[in-house]
DNA sequence: ACCGTAACACTAACCGTTAGGTTTTCCTGC
DNA sequence: GCAGGAAAACCTAACGGTTAGTGTTACGGT
């Protein structure tokens, strides 16, 4: 009942950092299909299915960083100010997401997930039940009063827009772009007073 | 040089129909998972490295009949009247597919595919391509005088409504009231006159 | 009739992933 | 402290999709 504190929580925390860092290291250094599973176990003196215990696949490997990412759109909605409205929070948000990803730290990792067909599927999908749970959280905020479907939608624009604007010459000008579409978008369907 | 007329193509083409039709059955009949590729080979009678040369993946055999959807978004703008505006003719041409995917007939292959999430990863990747072709399509429309950033959003958006109203309760009402939203953010980046 | 090539076959492997069952390591209540 | 239980990690072995390598056939153009 008591809650588990201490050394194996810590311990555990340590293998999965040990795996995916060494995994990280090893795509980067050769590159991710040239790097197998066996290896990364080997690399880090782990088991496979130690691995497969950690991570749900060879994909989710590369994306650990970014599993925060999931509840930052959610929070986004519903930790904003009272009074504040829905769209310039989520412009907000998007515009901090995109410019971590485009940072130049992150510019070879980027690289490697462009290369690789499997991660962008990955991570395409990833973006899609991200933007179910910021529907969710849209759907559940009772100052909106929207439908379901224009929730839904709205968020698959929202992660269109992180999508888009990653991959434009000038994300900053994309997402202001692509915001003020999603912007008219979402007041077209305001309930009528 | 000489354009291939004759039995060797007819030949390939009735391999490749018979590998897929074979596949869907064998799919249907027992479930997507628990047939394998080495299955639909010798049920289809032809060596499993046959089945890869017509299909890129095991998924690839199920949406098969698919493929034509591809081109259809792409040439519902290009090939709609000289004065028909975008956003009525893709409206148009989702509802059609849409009611297309929805179709009685069509009823077991969706519950397939909704019960393999390797499917539906499949299949969600597949709509991103075919956004990509659409957005290319929009952009090469001179009449419509946008930026390449807001043809890509505009495609991005058309392929979620038909996504998205495919898994509402009520499609055509769906439908509807997305293109009500992606009229609305096209409109807002209308070039000023 | 003959050659080039496209289609197909067979074998054998590689790689991600999982199941099975065992050992180690830590937490906890005595 | 220590027994008992459970979580974490291990090892082995396999399964299923996919591909490389190497032939073999059958068609099409000359």
């Amino acid at each position: 009942m008591t809650v588990p504190t201490g050394r194996r929580e810590r311990k555990k925390a340590a293998t999965r950092r040990k795996i995916a860092d060494t995994a990280l290291r090893l795509f980067l250094e050769r590159g991710y299909d040239a790097v197998g599973i066996r290896e990364v176990a080997a690399e880090a003196d782990v088991a496979v299915t130690t691995v497969f215990s950690h991570f749900a696949s060879k994909e989710a490997l590369v994306f650990e960083q970014d599993e925060g990412f999931e509840q930052r759109l959610a929070q986004a909605v519903t930790n904003r100010a009272p009074d504040e409205p829905l769209i310039p929070a989520l412009r907000r948000e998007v515009l901090a997401l995109v410019r971590h990803c485009t940072a130049d730290g992150a510019a070879p990792i980027q690289r490697m997930i462009a290369a690789s067909p499997a991660l962008r599927q990955y991570e395409d999908s990833m973006r899609l039940r991200h933007a179910e749970s910021l529907a969710a959280a849209v759907a559940a905020d009772p100052a909106l009063a929207r439908t379901g479907t224009v929730c839904r939608t709205l968020a698959r624009f929202v992660v269109d827009a992180y999508a888009l604007a990653r991959e434009a010459d000038d994300p900053d000008a994309a997402v202001d772009e692509i915001f003020r579409m999603i912007e008219a978008a979402w007041e077209v369907t305001a309930p009528s007073r």
